[in-house]
DNA sequence: TGTACATCAGTGAACGCGCGTTCACTGATGTAC
DNA sequence: TGTACATCAGTGAACGCGCGTTCACTGATGTAC
């Protein structure tokens, strides 16, 4: 297979990088390899670097797409929903359930990978494009909280904090019973008797 | 140095496992070599299957002492003070820091390594170690909210949720003016108007 | 307490392996005329 | 529209490297008498 077409080669680039954003969230950044994700892509490895300078600048990418996926996704449930109220609550109730908890590698891509985040330099491609879906999603619950103000408030930060640290923590004790603890805790407590808003 | 005594292997597997408790909560699993562990202690890799069966076993029993570390550092901190509240306020300050952010070698292992644990299988050491200090961890939280009941409470799960999350997430963002923010709307959230216990 | 010997903690070279990355090569694609 | 040629997407072998683990070896330690 030499010399694709420019949409075939663009068309292989989407495809690597899908399969990256979805093996990263599983695996974690040391837990995929180049060859691996050539391969997802029906391709031999060599080819790679024609796509990526290399496996951090993949890495960083596969990041962004895996946040602007589920921005879209929460996007969507805002627009679907009759008011604000029902929206945030269907948004809740899919974060913090079983299936979310047990398909990460099509789950948030901020909880998937806010530890090896958490690893690398300060500075790098990597850590801006997680910046950017922190944001993202911080913004996202403000909107769902209608709160008006124009600055993320504090407020969302701390459902944030709770609905990535719940989903984390149940996903490590997966198997044990305090996972579904965890989950069902962590969604009563934002579904019921909200602090003053 | 061939043939050290009992008491002086004892010391040296009791510092490569301290070496691993550290390395393991900065770098993560995957960032943690054995030649390194070793070389911490003074050693040269070839000694390390006389300690430990494997790297996964020596990850395992790093993850047990983490957790005990810490476990023994929040009974002082309750036994040191006045009363309940007072040990909640200082423990919530102490975890939700800066300090706490910039040293995750010396802090909390249910947070550093809740994404290295979701991402193994099921079963295995890790795991078990893993939920033993996530239980300890829930079962104090209990302790400091004054709860009387047998097992562990929803609104400590809510809380040790909050807190592994906020911490994980200014880490992630460290750098970042965010970062900041996690950390104090979390610590504020949990000091100021509590939900009815 | 002293002697003879087995044990075993630690050494350092070596193993097979898979990683990220490079490179010469192929031949259809894209472009210039 | 046709022709000539440069471009470059993808291949597969190869690179240096560091990993986890094994192993023959050393010689002081621990033990049996």
């Amino acid at each position: 297979m030499p010399r694709a077409t420019r949409a075939q080669a663009e068309s292989h680039r989407q495809e690597v990088l899908d399969a990256a954003a979805a093996l990263v969230r599983r695996r974690g950044i040391s837990g995929v390899t180049v060859p691996e994700v050539m391969s997802a892509a029906g391709l031999t490895h060599g080819g790679f670097y024609r796509h990526f300078r290399s496996k951090n600048d993949l890495v960083a990418q596969a990041c962004t797409a895996a946040c602007a996926e589920k921005n879209e996704e929460r996007a969507r449930i805002l627009a679907a929903a009759p008011d604000v109220e029902t929206a945030r609550r269907t948004f809740v109730r899919n974060y913090l359930s079983p299936i979310h908890r047990d398909a990460p590698s099509q789950g948030c891509g901020i909880a998937a990978l806010a530890g090896d985040v958490a690893r690398t330099d300060t500075d790098g491609a990597l850590r801006e494009a997680f910046l950017t879906g922190l944001r993202e999603f911080a913004d996202q619950l403000d909107e769902l909280g209608e709160r008006p103000e124009n600055e993320t408030s504090d407020e969302a930060l701390v459902e944030l904090a709770l609905m990535t640290g719940a989903l984390l923590l149940s996903r490590a004790s997966a198997g044990d019973e305090l996972s579904e603890r965890i989950l069902a805790a962590a969604r009563e407590h934002l579904l019921s008797n909200r602090p003053v808003g």
